[in-house]
DNA sequence: GTCTATAACCTGATAGAC
DNA sequence: GTCTATCAGGTTATAGAC
C-alpha cells in the first residue's frame, strides 16, 4: 500500500535498534533505561538486541561515543584553525552550534549527565584536553587577555550557547518561556551571542 | 569510646534516611537509584525506609521538592525586592549563588535533569513563573533594554553562574580544568560575573 | 521502631526452535 | 536473523516476629 505510514522506514534491524536506543537512552539515561523498552521502540524482540550488540552496556557505549562526537566534534576544527581571527571563530561557531542544538535539544544534558555519572569510562575515551589546550582559539584568548584565565571565556561562550538548552525543561515546564518563544529566542541568539562575547572580552 | 568516628552523627532514623536518599538520588537520579542502596547508605534496613516514607516515589518527591527549593529559593527574595537597583541585585545574587553551588556542585544538574525526565510531576509543583514574571528584576531589565527580550539576560546570568557546575564533570574528567583550579575560577567569578553582566546589558 | 523473611514482579541475557 | 520460552538474579514493598 503506497499510503501506509510506517513508524520506521526501511532501516536495517541494526539501525532500528540504534535509533531506538538513542531515543530511550537520551530520555531516561543509562541506568533508568530498560533493554525491553529499546526493543519495543525498535519494533523487534529483546533477544535480537543482544544478538546484535551483545549487551546493554556495549550498545550504550556505542550510542554514547556517537553523541559525544556530535556534541563536541563539529566545533573542534573551527577552534583549531590558525587562519581565522578570534572574532571570526565566534561568528562561525555560534550559528552552527545553535542549529545543532535546536535539532537535538536534549543532547547536552544527556551527554554531560552521563559523563557525570560514569566518569571512569569517559576518562579513557575522551581526549578533548590536548586538542583544546593547543588550539588557536585558546592562544588568541591568552594573547588578548593576559589578566584573565581563558577558561572563563570558554565557559562563558559554551554557557551562552548550551545553557538555554540545559535549562529548557524548567523554562517550559514552569511556563516562564513557551516552546514557540524559546525557538525565537534561540534564533536571536545566533547574532546576539557574538556581540555579547566581544563585550565580555573587552570588559575592564 | 570518645574517639570513635561514626559515619552519621546522632540523627533521627528519618533524617538518616533522608540524608542517604539525597546522596543516592543526586548521584544516580531517580530511575537508577535503588532503595536498597539508600537503606544501606543510611545504615538501616530496607523495611524501615518503607515504614517512614511509604514508597521510593514518595521519598523522592520529598527530597526533590527540598532540592528545587534550595536551588531557586535563595535568590527569589532578591529578585523581588523593589528597593534595590538592578546592579545591586546582581552583586548580591552572584556571590551568594556561587557559594551555594560550591557547596552543592551537583545540585543544578540533578534538579534540571529530573525535571526534564518527569515534567508532569513538576508542572503541578513549581510556580516560579508568576513570581518571576512580576519581579522587580524583570521590570528593571525591561526598562533598561526595551529592544531585547529580558529572558535573554535571565538566561545569560543563570548560565554564567550555573553552567560551570553543570559542565564541571567534563572539564574535570578530560583534564581541561583541575579540581583545584576550578575552585579558584569560581572564586574569581563572584566578582567577574557582575562586571560581565553589566557589559552585556549595555551592548549595542 | 526495627528486624528477617518473603511475596510479586522486573530485568539482562541466553538456549533452542524455525 | 528472528522468534518464544526461560533462567538467574535483582527490585519494590509488605507481613509478621520482636
Amino acid at each position: 500500500m503506497a499510503g501506509k505510514i510506517k513508524k520506521e522506514p526501511n532501516l536495517s534491524t541494526e539501525e532500528k535498534i540504534k535509533a531506538a536506543a538513542r531515543k530511550v537512552f537520551m530520555e531516561k539515561g543509562y541506568g533508568a533505561s530498560r533493554t525491553r523498552d529499546i526493543a519495543e521502540e525498535a519494533g523487534i524482540n529483546l533477544a535480537l538486541l543482544n544478538y546484535y550488540f551483545r549487551s546493554k552496556e556495549k550498545l550504550f557505549h556505542q550510542i554514547m561515543m556517537e553523541r559525544v562526537q556530535q556534541l563536541f566534534g563539529s566545533v573542534a576544527p573551527i577552534l583549531m584553525d590558525d587562519s581565522t581571527t578570534l572574532e571570526k571563530k565566534i561568528e562561525l561557531i555560534t550559528p552552527r552550534y545553535i542549529d545543532l542544538l535546536q535539532e537535538n535539544p536534549d543532547l547536552p544534558m544527556f551527554v554531560l549527565n552521563e559523563i557525570r555519572k560514569q566518569p571512569d569510562f569517559f576518562k579513557t575515551q575522551i581526549n578533548l584536553q590536548q586538542m583544546l589546550m593547543n588550539s588557536s582559539f585558546l592562544k588568541q584568548l591568552k594573547a588578548l587577555r593576559k589578566d584573565i584565565d581563558p577558561a572563563h571565556f570558554l565557559i562563558n561562550l559554551m554557557g551562552m550557547m548550551l545553557f538555554p538548552f540545559i535549562a529548557r525543561p524548567i523554562f517550559i515546564t514552569t511556563g516562564i518561556i513557551t516552546e514557540k518563544s524559546f525557538t525565537s529566542l534561540m534564533d536571536q541568539r545566533r547574532k546576539l551571542i557574538p556581540k555579547w562575547f566581544k563585550a565580555i572580552l573587552k570588559t575592564k
